[in-house]
DNA sequence: TTGTAGGCGTTATCAC
DNA sequence: GTGATAACGCCTACAA
């Protein structure tokens, strides 16, 4: 691409490239060293030209990147997709470049390559929500380095030595339960997932199950526990092995929504039919969950608002590295709707 | 962040800049003007200090940016961050940045504050999946001079004289239409979404819902078209309007899954049994779509191998602009699933 | 085999 | 008010 620079603007116009640069960023300060005349030929120069300045050669000369990158696991989750527009909007808001790039659900070495991709390209600020990446001894060390350059970082979890944002599943956990309990189910079952690098989503959601159900006196059975894969088919396959059990469970707690919707067809494959014959919950409220036949009980915790809510954070800290360390809990609910009913027996 | 510098490498292992320069990017060449002992102190260095080349010096130094920028409408939409994941691995394998954006639903200012940011950031390719920001004068300016520029262009549709990828749905409109008219269906409506701008997506589909139809000798009612905007939500409230008429459709076709979703929430809380009282038939094959309760009919297209080949033919005009326009059509299908069934009256 | 020097498109610091 | 000039981090002849 052989956009113009400043040079081509400064000829155009007639004057020198020192006195373009000022015309495009002087103006911010309240001193404005340039002669009205001067000015309107340098900006109909532009204008003319299509000059757009190179970020780049910005960025190298002002040590300022204006940029902020944020790395999640899967593009194709709609949870992680709503977190990034999230972030996305909330950065553009603030004038700043958005560089994202998904770990995508392949191997570790992928991700240490998406790490180091990034870090080539330099940013200011870094939002991070994939702990996958931080089962590799490499990017641990590629992570701690560049935190100990006094880079920020927002961390979607709990593992490093950085501000934190993250979602309190243990009230709403608490509540699905009770909601279950309510609606007489004993036997319920967990499907999480695990991720590269065998790193294990929805630990947390997993021991308040765990918590919240000898808190209302059901007796644990590790046999209703499934660990499987993050997409929907190991959802529904993980269902499947769930619902041939003898006694079945009468209810299924998926740690996210694709889960769950895989843990709905197989249900609808053994021709169980939901709510009546199993109740089924998941996390995260995908907009999808409040369409679905039958609409999704679940838990929420408003992810759009999330990514903007970690655009901030990290905002803050640029803004001043001095901050103490800061841990943003993000509150969820539960949703009741229509995939939970009576137990059956 | 303070990354370390080729300087810094240099002064390490006792060397020069240029030096480092050639261990890094040197040996690639057949020529390797390098001594082993030398080569070794610099990777040591380099391992210790943790260096990784700035990308922003080394495109400005070099001038290629080794980088491609993708535009898509809305990142949440499954169909789009199924493509985008396609390009975006495709990239990677190719050793190329990959830069994300998305126009969003939002307004068209919007979009082309997107395009100008990315033109800043510079780039050596584009793939476009926004229509959207054609719509206004502004972007397309934008767009027509990067293009003069010799810029290479894959885009999704049809409206620029670039490289163009896109789905034929004719023939599997066509049989889209047969299946439905063996079933016994006459009454067919068609909903289809409305981007920002006012740009109509999905014209192609209706053309050929329109052909097909008349073509098989069903009289056409424009009163079972549908225009809405491009959400489940809007995709639920066209199906109710759709649904409400008089006498009302036997089956629908949406132009996308996500609308598809929302006409089977809107025909289950009208007391509707799909397929028993109305047939549903979308297009896209998202991954979920196999999944929903009853599994969705629709059109496939292979959405992530089509952002790999869409990066593929970026590549092939990149590295040769002077290949022939590329016209690159891809295939569809319909899939059969539980969303249709025989008429109800 | 290695080092020197100029340039890529900016910004920022000085003089004029 | 405006115009040189030195960085920024890197690449690439060309010289040594």
């Amino acid at each position: 691409m052989n956009q113009p620079t400043q040079t081509d603007v400064a000829q155009r116009a007639g004057v020198s490239r020192a006195t373009v640069s000022y015309v495009i960023n002087g103006l911010t300060d309240g001193k404005i060293p340039i002669s009205d005349e001067t000015r309107k030929r340098v900006l109909d120069a532009i204008e003319e030209l299509g000059y757009e300045p190179d970020a780049r050669a910005q960025a190298l000369s002002s040590g300022k990147t204006n940029t902020i990158a944020l790395i999640i696991p899967d593009l194709r989750n709609p949870h992680f997709s709503e977190f990034a527009s999230g972030v996305e909007e909330a950065a553009r808001a603030a004038d700043y470049h958005f560089l994202l790039s998904s770990t995508t659900l392949i191997s570790d070495e992928y991700a240490v390559d998406v790490f180091k991709d990034l870090v080539r390209r330099r940013f200011d600020g870094l939002i991070l929500a994939s702990h996958f990446i931080l089962k590799s001894k490499e990017s641990r060390e590629i992570l701690a380095r560049i935190h100990k350059r006094g880079l920020p970082i927002v961390e979607f979890s709990d593992i490093n030595n950085v501000d934190t944002i993250s979602a309190d599943y243990t009230e709403a956990t608490k509540e699905v339960i009770s909601h279950l309990v309510s609606l007489g189910h004993r036997r319920i079952g967990f499907v999480y997932g695990v991720g590269t690098g065998g790193y294990e989503l929805g630990l947390d959601r997993l021991s308040s199950y765990e918590e919240s159900l000898q808190a209302v006196g059901v007796a644990l059975d590790p046999g209703l526990v499934i660990k499987c894969g993050p997409t929907i088919e190991d959802g529904y396959q993980g269902a499947l092995k769930l619902l041939q059990r003898d006694p079945r469970p009468t209810a299924i707690i998926a740690i996210n929504d694709l889960l769950a919707i895989g843990t709905m067809r197989a249900a609808g494959d053994l021709g169980m039919c939901i709510p009546d014959d199993l109740s089924i919950i998941g996390y995260d409220d995908i907009p999808m969950a409040n369409y679905l036949l039958p609409r999704l009980t679940t838990v929420t915790k408003d992810t759009f608002t999330a990514g903007q809510t970690a655009f901030e954070i990290l905002m803050a800290r640029m803004q001043n590295p001095k901050l103490p360390r800061q841990f943003t809990k993000l509150p969820t609910k539960l949703i009741i709707r229509e995939s939970t009913g009576r137990a059956p027996f």
